[in-house]
DNA sequence: ATAGTTTTCTAGCAGCGCTAGGACTGATAT
DNA sequence: ATATCAGTCCTAGCGCTGCTAGAAAACTAT
């Protein structure tokens, strides 16, 4: 192989790069949108591969399967999540106000987009979560919500578990809200009584 | 037809009534056996004709579908947690005590039958919950919730809120934690914490 | 142009929930 | 006792699922 040659397999090999991270993007992107209209039942191989103008086995060749598919669609949404906790947080002034807002932000998230809620909170995916490898945009919205918790936090109370306990409230409120195990009706109602339980006066 | 023959064919629907009330109880306790042994993935129609010893399309006399099948499931769930929530509060002496041994009871059924859980609790399922139709093993649940969270109800709180919402908090322990999206570790720290956040001292 | 590598597609597997239509069983009437 | 009829149950199969082996095509390098 002559030196230019070299040369330009390298860039080649760069364009095949770039398109193929392109074309994972647009598997990832098409998965949440078949999901978010028309729910994750809908979301099926065949009709992902249809969407992408490809052909199934492309979409192994990016992805182990269709739940690792969910779990890249669930990193997006825990950086979209962040992004609106923090300027929920940031727009906010004082503690209870702050928590309050996150909170909203936090289950207004969950109801507005149940199929994104899902794929992060509810399907089962072998993601890490607790753990240091855990991706990055999980523990940047958890620390928007460890952010607003703290403050709150009395005297004994470890920040991080009172954060996680705060944050399993406001999980049970969409979860059981959304699967209609609890009327719409009352939620803000709810969510008032689990800050006012969680500010400590 | 004559008159011994009119009694005779009504004590025959009788037993094949029976029989066939029966043969029901049996596809769903053994629906539930499956799926507390295996998990709910090893509950297919197939797996569960061969377990009940018939074949596949009788379960469809039974049951419009799989769906209702678990519905089954998880109404005996609903009772079987009732139970176990009035154990749980009438042995404990004291307000404070009884909530905590009922959410202590709550959680531990949840952990020790992940199965049952899911089908009563994260399942879409399309069982009245809020409702007057609700069927009564799902009310005598709440209801042992609600004795247990009354007592702690402040001036303005209105019961039934407060044990949604308590609730809320105690469904989202047990799921977060199941899914491993809570380490396994701290949860009777969480649960503590929560029930402290709820117990107006 | 040819050889070699890499990418992409066609075709198919095993299993799913569910159902139509025929076979079988058993009670009734002659 | 036997024929009729009703009801029960099973065999076989449909259209779908996630996933994969092996052929075909596209592209690169000599």
């Amino acid at each position: 192989m002559t030196s230019d040659a070299r040369i330009r397999s390298m860039s080649i090999q760069n364009r095949r790069e770039r398109e193929r991270a392109e074309r994972e993007q647009l598997i990832v992107t098409a998965a949440r949108e078949l999901a978010e209209t028309e729910g994750w039942d809908a979301v099926t191989t065949r009709r992902l591969a249809a969407e992408i103008e490809y052909s199934q086995p492309v979409l192994y060749s990016h992805f182990k399967g269709k739940d690792a598919i969910m779990a890249a669609v669930a990193v997006q949404g825990f950086a979209e999540m962040a992004a609106e906790l923090r300027a929920a947080r940031t727009a906010a002034e004082g503690t209870r106000e702050s928590l309050a807002a996150v909170a909203e932000a936090y289950t207004s998230f969950g109801r507005r987009r149940p199929a994104l809620y899902d794929a992060m909170f509810t399907h089962r995916v072998d993601l890490p979560f607790a753990t240091q490898e855990a991706p990055q945009a999980l523990w940047a919205a958890f620390g928007e919500l460890s952010q607003a918790v703290e403050p709150i936090a009395a005297a004994g109370d470890d920040p991080g578990i009172l954060t996680e306990t705060f944050w399993a409230g406001l999980h049970g409120l969409v979860t059981l809200t959304r699967s209609t195990r609890l009327p719409e009706e009352a939620h803000e109602e709810r969510l008032r009584l689990l800050i006012g339980r969680f500010v400590t006066p």
